[in-house]
RNA sequence: GUGGGUGUAGCUCAGCUGGUAGAGCGCCAGACUGUGGAUCUGGACGUCGCGGGUUCGAAUCCCGUCACCCACCCCA
């Protein structure tokens, strides 16, 4: 008898991604590859473990990332290190280390991995989660913008998502933000009194954080706020008309979001966010937007940067809802031997199917054919090769089309063809 | 960090006002001893999340606790 043991499960906010499942996000993973390789990033992989000051410096150090939701340790030499909670701050860490900016041009980087954020877990978030980013640096042009959304949208529609919003605004840079924050705290003292709790408590703390106020009474008066896009600057002014004309150019529809405010201190000028139903109350798949003073804060030379970041949890929500790609890893067939002598040559024939790259099932303790043929069956085999005394004595093989039940004999060495030409 | 909901078989769930557990699916076996998917028959499987309390008796009531889910917050 054993004793009973307190089983151990995944900690909080992390799960296992098991088959079928994982077929799904594989695909989605090279689906991401095969875009961004033809625009023409290259793949950056960086450490998930960081210095702390990394992100203190670059998302903010009053941002609730920040905050309150690090996974932030003292390493065994006193460092403080930190679980990467977003990747955008490790690729520009990354560009500055290996002096990227020396060789001149633009770099376009993307990669793919698990970022880590202590937050309450609930639909479509989680403390382990995953991302799938693409970074530009060393441009300003808007038409970057412009490309970079232009991909974002031919990804996701490449994966199926075709119920989804872009919504677009600027935030403008240190020179006009500053002011249009005077402008917005000034009209907000007005109207203050007659809005929500959360937003009075906002308007002091963050005022930006009240045009993102949901609250239905607070929508008039949202309504009538200023406009962070009618104080921008000329230069930034003249940036965000170029997006917009150059997205139309394309004829990529986007709607502009005045209230859409991004929570990473390094954002400057254009911001975006992509939304998708089915979503639950995260609704947000994809983030991003333009990080041009982002470089000097980590004590870089002054370069551009625009990017975004899909969270591939939720990308694969609305995916399954899309319902068009589904989990399936078809298997081309399983190998069904009766008696001992059977065994070899069936053995033989699964290791040269999948040398040919087919994928191939065999058991290998002995079942009775009905048994056999059951499990050919649960696998979905594309086909059941049988062999058994008089395929051995014959020297040809059964092969059963599983799905229209047809059955012809191959010889050992024409079954590798024959399949291949199935799949 | 705050609120709400849910924890019963591998999965989805039923179990009324307390009398110590059920269904469907799945799994195993047989009907059908070299051919799956259908049907029928039989079978195995439960510390009723965990701990305590009330009670003659608790899956059921009470308290606590943990986990998961959803929402707030924030964001991917």
């Amino acid at each position: 008898m054993s004793n009973r043991v307190e089983p151990i499960c995944s900690v909080k906010g992390t799960r296992d991604l098991l088959p079928p499942d994982t077929n799904l996000w594989q695909r989605v993973e090279a689906e991401a590859h095969r875009v961004f390789a033809a625009y023409h990033y290259g793949e950056i992989r960086t450490p998930i473990l960081e210095e702390t000051a990394l992100f203190a410096r670059s998302v903010g150090a009053d941002t609730d990332i920040v905050m309150k939701e690090m996974y932030t340790f003292r390493d065994r030499d006193e460092e403080s290190l930190t679980l990467r909670p977003e990747a955008t701050a490790s690729v520009v860490r990354a560009y500055l280390e290996h002096s990227l900016y020396n060789q001149g041009g633009i770099h376009k980087l993307y990669y793919v991995g698990p970022m880590f954020r202590r937050e309450r877990p609930q639909k479509g978030r989680y403390r382990q989660f995953y991302q799938i980013g693409a970074e530009v640096l060393g441009s300003q042009s808007p038409l970057v913008d412009v490309e970079v959304l232009e991909m974002l949208v031919l990804f996701l529609e490449r994966v199926g998502i075709r119920e989804y919003q872009l919504l677009l605004n600027s935030v403008g840079c240190p020179k006009c933000r500053p002011e249009y924050l005077d402008v917005l705290r000034q009209a907000l003292e007005n109207v203050k009194p007659t809005m929500c709790a959360d937003c009075q408590r906002r308007a002091e703390t963050n005022p930006l954080r009240v045009l993102d106020c949901k609250v239905e009474a607070d929508q008039p008066i949202i309504e009538k706020l200023p406009k962070i896009i009618d104080h921008l600057d000329p230069e930034c002014r003249q940036h965000f008309d170029c997006v917009t004309s150059g997205l139309q150019a394309r004829g990529l529809a986007y709607q502009v979001t005045p209230r859409l405010v991004r929570g990473l201190d390094y954002y400057t000028r254009t911001t975006f966010e992509i939304t998708s139903g089915a979503l639950g109350a995260q609704n947000a798949v994809v983030g991003g937007g333009r990080y041009d003073g982002l470089s000097e804060m980590l004590g870089g030379p002054p370069t551009p940067g625009i990017g975004f970041s899909i969270g591939q949890d939720r990308l694969i929500l609305a995916v399954q809802a899309a319902a068009v790609l589904k989990s399936e890893a078809p298997l081309a067939a399983y190998v069904v031997w009766m008696g001992e002598a059977a065994l070899a040559p069936a053995s033989r024939l699964v290791r040269e199917l999948r040398a040919q790259g087919l994928s191939v099932e065999i058991d290998y303790d002995p079942m009775k054919i009905k048994k056999a043929m059951g499990v050919a069956n649960k696998l979905q085999a594309r086909f059941a090769i049988i062999i058994g005394e008089g395929e051995l004595a014959g020297g040809r093989y059964q092969v059963k089309d599983m799905t229209t039940g047809e059955q012809q004999e191959l010889s050992p060495g024409a079954i590798a063809s024959f399949l291949k030409g199935k799949f």
